[in-house]
DNA sequence: GTATTTCCGACTACAGCAATCGGGATCTAG
DNA sequence: CTAGATCCCGATTGCTGTAGTCGGAAATAC
């Protein structure tokens, strides 16, 4: 999987959040941990990443929970990804090794480049519109 | 970096080997060890996977050493990345969970794709040829 | 036969990831 | 203004994989 617990269960969560925005939808932590299968007490870390990131704000208090700051479609998975993977560590430099692993290093950078682009070419809406597209195969598959 | 440190020693070292290639090229661990400032006794696992892998063949007893089975322009860095890091676990599936889950999934996959794509379009000698443009360019500044 | 080199597998140290937990701050309902 | 719900914050734990080390066996050149 391209992706850590931490990002995929914070995009799950957002995916959620999403599918309600229209209608002011707010959500509560262990309402999407329940519904995802997955531990709620970790759910609110990557949800306060993503808070402090600027990509969804918080009430407090019974009734409370998140809720997106942005339409979906003006939300980035690469944004997403970044605010909660980048947690750990500042970016690696290499530091002048040999022309060899120089080389590597542009070849990484290429890679690096092109995750990106598609990680920026595609926002929260497309997410969303693709689990759509499931449910709605899958409502046909039953029929 | 897009790489684990297997991966960049082991395309490291090849590299190398290509770089001799033409001159039935042999070159022994410690050597290559010596020259790119890597621990020896970790890159001889690294070559022994890429033996295994059909990548190189060795010579023992001294004036051992490896080489290269196939010209540089037939060695896809793809095949070296799959040969390096595929030790471990086998490719994981998810197994049914949410269609949130499985749209991330998807696009898991894309971005599986496109990362082999570049990989599958990269040789070995495509990176030995930029290592000496980037000495060469390294020599017309010091002129 | 001895020195050199690869071969093989076991072992260790450490970092990062996933997950848990205790307790504090804030808010709504009544 | 009290009680309960919910988010907030940081510390802690367990685990897995990675990077690296090591001892000794097999092959080969001289």
């Amino acid at each position: 999987m391209a992706f850590s617990a931490k990002t995929e269960y914070g995009l799950v969560a957002l995916v959620e959040l999403a599918s309600i925005h229209a209608s002011g939808g707010v959500l509560q932590v262990a309402e999407i941990a329940l519904r995802q299968n997955i531990p709620d007490r970790y759910l609110e870390q990557m949800l306060t990443s993503l808070r402090r990131g600027g990509i969804l704000r918080s009430i407090r208090g019974p009734k409370g929970g998140y809720q997106l700051l942005r339409t979906p479609a003006e939300v980035l998975v690469a944004e997403v990804v970044n605010c909660l993977e980048g947690e750990t560590s500042a970016r690696e430099s290499a530091g002048r090794q040999t022309p060899e692993f120089d080389v590597l290093d542009e070849l990484a950078a290429q890679l690096e480049s092109a995750r990106l682009k598609l990680l920026r070419s595609t926002t929260l809406q497309d997410l969303l519109d693709r689990r759509d597209g499931l449910l709605q195969a899958q409502a046909m598959y039953f029929i």
